[in-house]
DNA sequence: AATGAATGAGCCTTCATTCAT
DNA sequence: AATGAATGAAGGCTCATTCAT
């Protein structure tokens, strides 16, 4: 019963958008009463936010298996084909369940815990992995990034799955790149030349330590 | 009046978020009646709308100027760090506005000209940017990750807009680098053998050490 | 400036209906601002009765000299004849005001002198009309009869004037006949079938009394 | 329910009139919330639709009988009789939803089978009633006559029944009588003179005596 | 457990009227 | 006198939530 609601619950999300996104709505397209409904969930938040777990859950089950990989780069690699991969089985879904989330009182209830950052933290640490002098931000940073990227590319209704995330990889790698090659210098005296750089010549060669 | 109105809008935005953006909200923080913001705004849309052009000829304004920059990547640095500028200076009102400008009905009446886009198309269409197979794409991508990244920093409320910069920055050089190498490489004199790879089989050793 | 106004307000009246017939249309449709018309009309209800008496003044005139004719059917005739025509100059205006004049409040404020009724009354009184029990009551059926008709003829969009002066002559002497016909005996102590007949054959022959 | 909202409709528009017809008012003289209004009924249109069906079905079960009168005068006398009843049993309500019913937007959503109109097209086609010319504009008439009678004596607060209907049949059947002898007399076995006259032009003998 | 009728706070919007300029 | 911006009561309608059955 409870997959029957998460389920009507994501379906009146994808077809009728936030506006339409209603209790009532829901317990319809689930085919029970809304008295049923408030059985499950003792609130609409409550609905929203078990929503969220069930697909941060179905992502993180399959981005797990990224740790597997021996290389940095392979496990990143992985991890943003699965991230990819899950934002677009269901682009509409993910994108408003994205804004959903940004409500101070869901994010309150929701666990930090068992998400992609925290993939990404482990990954971003590998000794493989291009350095990042705040590993941390540069997991936000990642994170936004592909959000930003697969929500825009779901919005508009893409449906390339490989370009896309041949796409993300690039800005993945690219900002990750850069920000190894920015930061080696942290305790670095004179910064000015080494910041202005990258941005006049995108620095094909950085990525690499010599 | 219309100006108190919008910035009332603003703030009811900023303050109490998507949930509590009513008309009657707006009307009593302008400290005027409830008709009278419908002497001016003929409805709710019609008041978002206003206030999201208001807030993007703000930024088109100062935007326009990197146009001016001789090379492709001072203009878009210059782009960039605009943007920044502008998500920064009212982080959560940027990121409302943005979601609210998903929803069909506003995306209908807003115009497309005179967007951070076509400011992009324009620099990434100049002979010394990294050449992109497909400019349209690049803009979008690019564009998606700026706010993206821009969004997540509003919504954890970073305040460090010079690292914000600095590290969007690498984001978008580093994509375009990427993806620049990704294509049969038009000008790079030194279009090497790594750079191709990442591009069909997303990098398993770009960013990797020797 | 009355008269723009009260024009302003038929014209409202008749191209939005009663819906769309509001004080700020009227003076936008007049040319003149709201505060103008409230320095004339005290109220809405000022304005409507206004009109009301605009258009019964306009009709009471052309209907007056129906009084000159010699005999009671003619002058009746005449009567019937400017009543259609008036209904007919503005159908659509004519049963809107219709309607607003059942309102308790309108109705109270209303002149009931210089009325069709007040004339039908002088009329009917004569003698070579047919003679009717309750001369009052008698003026105001036909009143009523003639507004049921001619109104009816103008919801559905009739043009046919003379066709439907004729209709409606035919109805109100229809009735006048009938009641006549049926009347002479209020004492009587067997109306039975005196009552009867004019529902059986309906009574050609009644008019006259031999 | 259905039935206790339609019921407090009919009195709010009969106590208050069309002006105090809200629904915030029905709900409150139901003595149910005005939600519970709108679980029954999508729209105040729709629920002035279910009233006037109501009021209409009432009568028309009760007219429907006077079909099986053998001579089209009992017919319509019963036909007139029934009306006249229905319109007293609640005089005001009557009148006030055949108002509303002009509306434009309600006409097209009001069924225009089971009307009183249909009963009269099928009693006036009988053989035995006075020949019309057009039995389409006669039952218009006689409709429009009907009510404008019946409306105005609700509206005047009239409560002699007998004497009403005694007073709509003379009017209805004067009509018949008169139109058909205006029209190339197709039975009547005494066309006689004065009958043609009224027709063309409007009886200025008929009601007179010699 | 399931149901779904009932609730009512609250939202968007209209429009008659006022009043300072 | 004329203006029209400002007012705010009121109306139609939605939807999260409750509760008796």
């Amino acid at each position: 019963m409870v997959e029957t609601l998460l389920e009507a619950a994501a379906q009146v999300l994808e077809t009728r958008g936030l506006e339409g996104f209603n209790t009532n709505a829901v317990a319809e397209r689930a085919g029970v009463s809304i008295g049923s409904l408030y059985q499950y969930f003792p609130s609409k938040d409550a609905l929203t936010i078990a929503l969220m777990e069930r697909e941060n859950a179905r992502f993180y089950k399959e981005a797990l298996a990224s740790l597997d990989h021996a290389s940095g780069s392979a496990a990143l690699d992985h991890l943003i084909r699965v991230a990819v991969w899950q934002q677009f089985a269901r682009p509409t879904l993910a994108r408003l369940l994205d804004v959903e989330e940004s409500r101070p009182q869901l994010r309150a209830a929701l666990p930090s815990t068992g998400s992609m950052r925290s993939l990404l933290l482990d990954i971003l640490a590998r000794e493989d992995s291009p350095q990042q002098a705040d590993t941390d931000v540069a997991a936000r940073d990642v994170f936004a990034m592909i959000r930003g990227l697969v929500d825009a590319a779901g919005e508009r209704g893409e449906t390339d799955t490989a370009g896309l995330t041949r796409r993300v990889c690039a800005a993945v790698q690219g900002y990750l790149t850069m920000m190894s090659a920015a930061t080696p210098a942290e305790e670095d005296p004179h910064p000015a030349d080494k910041r202005e750089q990258p941005a006049r010549k995108p620095a094909p060669r950085g990525p690499k330590r010599p």
